[in-house]
DNA sequence: CGGGATCCCTTGCGATACTG
DNA sequence: CAGTATCGCAAGGGATCCCG
């Protein structure tokens, strides 16, 4: 993988750093909120605080975070408005918008077996305690 | 491991814990090399260590943790057969095979946009360095 | 409004060694 | 063959404060 910058993602690769793994890529996708920060920009520009209201449970540096990360990858485009209180804006790019189908599918499936993964878990866990002696 | 329901996501069990936020349950399957791990079960049982020489990359101790989430998250069954030397198969349950269309497409996607992702990154740093004073 | 900087605990994960 | 156990560092990520 990269070269383990200081937390926060930023990795520090020397010039003419080949092609990124797939692998790094789809993790940077998936983690941390990112498929909602993605889907939230495929439908036009919006707001740092619309998405931090839309996605509801991220933190605001995880936001933050995780919007630069998209942005270097070239996922998102970020316009600044230098306005008095500051505007700034985010879109997926069409890199990104070639994902839509695939993260509604993924977040369908997830909001739809979100009590079948539960019950396959207690029913996991149950099994594993009745397995252990006291 | 087990328990440790800590900030960011963790995972209560106990009786009646809840549905998965769905956002967990993306994380799982697309952190650590779940994806290619239930693509790879999704052709039918396929055995540890044909997975491991696979997925090519992952550690032996991730691939047995991804695969025991995976399994308790009702994705993959395991069967063992107690014979000498041991033999155990991995196969994708019919929920995990609703997520196989969707998973080929973000591989693909990964695959095609790699070089693409890294020549973003690449004029982005490039951008900052340019911006940051000596 | 939209972040950046710092603190600091928690978790992920590779390396290594041992086992049925 | 298919794991489990333990160690140890580094990355993840929340909380908090500050700033243009």
């Amino acid at each position: 993988m990269g070269v383990t910058a200081s937390p926060g993602g930023g990795s520090l690769d020397g010039p003419g750093a080949g092609p990124i793994p797939p692998r790094e890529i789809l993790d940077k996708i998936c983690g941390q909120g990112a498929i909602q920060i993605i889907l939230a920009a495929s439908d036009g520009p919006i707001r740092f605080t619309e998405m931090e209201r839309t996605i509801e449970g991220i933190s605001r540096r995880m936001l933050t975070l995780t919007l630069r990360n998209l942005e270097r990858d070239g996922l998102l485009e970020r316009r600044v408005y230098p306005t008095v209180p500051p505007k700034v804006e985010y879109q997926a790019t069409p890199m990104a918008l070639e994902l839509r189908e695939a993260l509604i599918t993924l977040t369908g499936w997830a909001r739809r077996h979100s009590a079948g993964v539960a019950a396959a878990r207690e029913r996991y866990d149950a099994r594993q305690a009745a397995a252990t002696p006291t």
